[in-house]
RNA sequence: GGCCCUAUCGUCUAAUGGUUAGGACGCGGCCUUUUCAAGGCUGCAAUCGGGGUUCGACUCCCCGUAGGGUCGCCA
């Protein structure tokens, strides 16, 4: 089953953290090669020694492996590959297709120069067709800062075609690149690979995706609690779409409908919404153990030792990230679960209607008819008072109750309440919500 | 500015010559045992403009327009 004729590459440059816009190259890159029985090359490119550092090579790696996103071989450093490109530098110069160069200007005096033949380079690409561009005006660029110092252009087509890579995924931004790296392949004698380019993804304003935006690193979307497979999910149908309407997709089921052709040409707004939503369904799918644990964890972290187990569905429903339990901490909105609330006395009162005796008489009908029993259940809990709330008026009755138990204008329902504190708690917060009444 | 690319609801997209232009996110309304959340139902909302080709264009061609990418001894 294996089809060794396709070899894909994923080559980040370390010098910064892993991007979403990368990220999703890569997956299309994975996507593409696992679909079609393909090899995946996974090499660093650091040949700028100033800006790459081990630290960013560190995050991609994780990023790829928290994503899920793996690879037949590699990782490979282009800065370990030195005497390589070396050697396709020197044969280059010696057939003519590059030369030494004196300058002028720059920070070295002489530099190893592609000699460019001018014209026109035609090419295919899956995603957009036919592809012909003008090379007059790239003139003899550099191809190595010295022999032992190349760059990009060379080192990208050398390891390419040493790799046997055969289609080369890659964002949109590199597009007028490929002319100059055709003029390469053909310089060595490599074949010429299949190019698709895909589309960017870009911000709200439409402008490439950038730091200035906001979240744009896969550790941003990993530290805001974010689930690998949303990301995959979301990524996976950003800019491509296998027809159909469904939305949510695992990756072994990106894998089966992912066609490179049916990739869209323009670029996509990222949409953090709904990346929420998908965030959201992919938590639904999570068993209910994996979930609690989570939700246990994320509380641990915020300061509530021991959470109660009775509140990790109440936050569960209230949640579309991890993260956002972090933020509800910080907005005050668990408190009411660990510790006695504090509130205005007014909150009390059912639509603002300052009464104090019907306020009181309600909550103390609902202390005594809770004195003798602990709740097992939501609905024992409701079962207790709901009759008396219908018959007195719900909202009359219940809202000062919910009030009295979570000090909120809002939060879940009073017998959830109820049940999650238990009557012994319960009573404690009634009793104090008609002390403040007396 | 040169070169290149792109163009369907606000956003992600479906519809590859014939549909009341579909779905999703978000937004509004209603319902669902007070509020919030969740859920259900429902509503608003798009083919950039102009020319062709065709019996018939979202779909094909041309020209505009708009947006974007790229023009390093970075990758």
């Amino acid at each position: 089953m294996k089809n060794n004729e396709i070899v894909v590459r994923i080559p980040p440059s370390p010098t910064g953290y892993f991007h979403v816009g990368r990220a999703r190259t890569a997956l299309f890159n994975y996507l593409f090669a696992k679909k079609n029985g393909g090899k995946i090359v996974f090499r660093i490119e650091d040949t700028d020694k100033e800006r790459s550092k081990r630290e960013f090579e560190e995050d991609i790696v994780e990023s790829l492996k928290w994503l899920g996103i793996t690879y037949d071989e590699g990782p490979f450093r282009q800065s370990e590959r030195n005497d390589i490109y070396r050697e396709s530098i020197q044969k280059m110069i010696k057939n003519g297709s590059a030369y030494i160069s004196e300058e002028s200007e720059g920070s070295n005096k002489e530099v190893v120069r592609f000699k460019n033949p001018g014209g026109k380079i035609k090419f295919e690409d899956i995603i957009r067709g036919e592809v012909e561009m003008e090379i007059d005006d790239l003139k003899d660029f550099i191809i190595a800062k010295n022999i032992d110092e190349p760059l990009y252009h060379l080192t990208v087509v050398v390891d390419d075609f040493l790799m046997g890579v055969t289609h080369i995924i890659r964002g949109d931004d590199g597009i007028s690149n490929t002319p100059r790296q055709i003029l390469l392949q053909e310089a060595i004698g490599a074949p010429r690979p299949k190019y698709a380019h895909v589309p960017l993804i870009l911000a709200p304003d439409k402008s490439k995706m950038s730091a200035r935006h906001g979240a744009v690193s896969l550790r941003d979307f990993r530290e805001a609690g974010y689930l690998p497979e949303a990301i995959v999910n979301f990524l996976g149908l950003l800019g491509f779409n296998p027809g159909g309407e469904r939305e949510i997709y695992k990756m072994s089921e990106l894998i089966e409908v992912f066609d490179l052709s049916r990739v869209q040409k323009g670029g996509a707004v990222f949409n953090t919404e709904k990346l929420d939503w998908i965030n959201k369904e992919h938590i639904k799918l999570l068993s209910e153990k994996e979930r609690n644990e989570t939700i246990k964890k994320y509380l641990e972290k915020n300061g509530f030792k021991n959470p109660n187990p009775k509140i990790f569905p109440i936050i569960f429903e209230h949640i579309s990230k991890w993260g956002d339990i972090d933020k509800m901490t910080r907005e005050g909105e668990l408190d009411f679960y660990f510790k006695t609330p504090e509130y205005e006395t007014h909150l009390l009162f059912w639509k603002g209607k300052e009464d104090k005796e019907t306020t009181k008489k309600h909550l103390n009908w609902i202390l005594e008819k809770i004195s003798t029993v602990d709740f097992e259940s939501v609905e024992s809990a409701k079962n207790l008072i709901f009759d008396y709330a219908t018959e007195q008026g719900r909202g009359e009755v219940l809202w000062p109750l919910r009030v009295a138990l979570s000090g909120k204008e809002k939060s879940p329902d009073p017998f959830t309440l109820l049940y999650v504190l238990g009557s012994v708690e319960s009573k404690k917060r009634i009793e104090n919500a008609i002390n403040k009444l007396s």
